[in-house]
DNA sequence: TCAAAAGTGTTCGATATACACCCATGC
DNA sequence: GCATGGGTGTATATCGAACACTTTTGA
């Protein structure tokens, strides 16, 4: 039954979130250029290694750009499109930054959160990585567009399973009015700022400080911090 | 940068459910014995080919057992551990049935929904494709009992999304009775009967037939039916 | 007439939505 | 004192949960 099964390379593609108080970006990194191609930025990701399960590899890649080594992640897709890696440019990149010849390329992509504001690793093999606002997505090699758009969907989806997800986009201390940015720019419309607030109160795991902000021309807020442990006691209870 | 990226084989596997009335089943199949080793049972899969995308090497599974060309599945997570394929018995049979020396092989996990009594295909491949309830499943080879338990988590999340698909299981002509069991089953809890007739009542893409069961020994049920167009349109309002 | 399943309404609590004004601060 | 964003409450609609009896049919 020897047939035409194939083996193929394998990659990770993180989509790695990031917000801004206004709004989200994405990390992107910039590929070297091959000949005459130009930069081009795409979304971090390594082929994996021999003995590595795919989870591994895409912690990998966000130790490598973060330096955390205990990210919280999520698989959400695998693409495998025969000529997903069909570009010419592509082709060429591949060949120089990997092995020649890679005839076939599947990736697992992931969805990741950060502080914006942590110091990113500058990763030798990157020319640069920066964040990216998500209205400003430039055309990325590839189907990282795609991939991209279907991170979006999932972010919601992952918020609805876990609550907790979205502490990891902000400051430790976070104002209600950062958190309720927060959601308008994940959900894309706006929300009534009374009632998240009603909404902000049942979350008990959301604590107030006393701590106020200082220095702004206006009423200062109240901080907040998101606690860890009341939450994980609430999981256990569903 | 010659690394120890590696190649693999890449399959597909899908668990496909089937609704007997009173409860989930899943489809299995044989496969063949090597050597001493017994007969075992488990999830229907492939490697891919070479221009094959995964999303159309699973529905090439599917159609092999069912005959049916277009039908609905979802990708849900790709298993790709380096030691999922390292019990010996499992070596031997990917030798025998595939090329010898696989090293490694990922595999991406399908969901799929299919009508129980729906003839199924005797693919030669395949010593027999049987149904098992989901309490008398049995050891599976690889990972694939880690696979079936993450598809019953997927598949409640997969009807939030699309309530559609639970349509998928029954009979064209369906009474109330058995959509109630087929949600009891699902969510694998009671689920008041009252509520649900209302809950159905809410659901204007479930309609009422004239017809209504035949030589019952009881108050026959009356006969509903699925419209995909009321739903399709209820879809895009959303 | 009995057994077995079909079918039917009301109440209550929780949750989501809509909506407008006063407060504190720096300039 | 004014511009800027922070913070607050009420009323209504919707949804899910609890709960028991009558109807129909074949045996």
């Amino acid at each position: 039954m020897k047939t035409n099964f194939i083996q193929t390379y394998l990659s990770v593609d993180c989509v790695i979130f990031g917000f801004d108080d206004n709004q989200l970006n994405i990390l992107l990194v910039k590929r070297d250029a091959v000949d005459g191609e130009k930069k081009i930025q795409k979304l971090p990701g390594s082929l994996i290694y021999n003995e590595e399960d795919v989870d591994d590899a895409a912690n990998r890649v966000l130790f490598e750009l973060t330096g955390i080594k205990k990210v919280r992640l999520r698989q959400f897709r695998c693409f495998a499109s025969p000529d997903r890696a069909n570009n010419p440019d592509d082709i060429k990149w591949l060949n120089k930054e990997y092995e020649p010849n890679i005839n076939r390329l599947v990736t697992v992509a992931y969805l990741s959160l950060c502080k914006i504001d942590r110091k990113l690793n500058n990763v030798s093999k990157y020319r640069s990585t920066e964040w990216c606002p998500l209205n400003l997505i430039p055309e990325m090699p590839f189907d990282h567009n795609q991939i991209l758009n279907e991170s979006l969907l999932e972010i919601r989806r992952w918020i609805e399973h876990d609550p907790a997800i979205v502490f990891d986009l902000l400051p430790n201390k976070f104002t209600i009015s950062q958190l309720h940015r927060l959601y308008e720019a994940i959900y894309n419309k706006p929300l009534d700022i009374r009632n998240f607030h009603k909404k902000v109160a049942t979350m008990d795991y959301v604590q107030p400080l006393e701590e106020r902000q200082t220095g702004v021309s206006h009423r200062a807020a109240r901080y907040y911090k998101f606690d860890k442990i009341i939450y994980n006691k609430r999981k256990t209870n569903i």
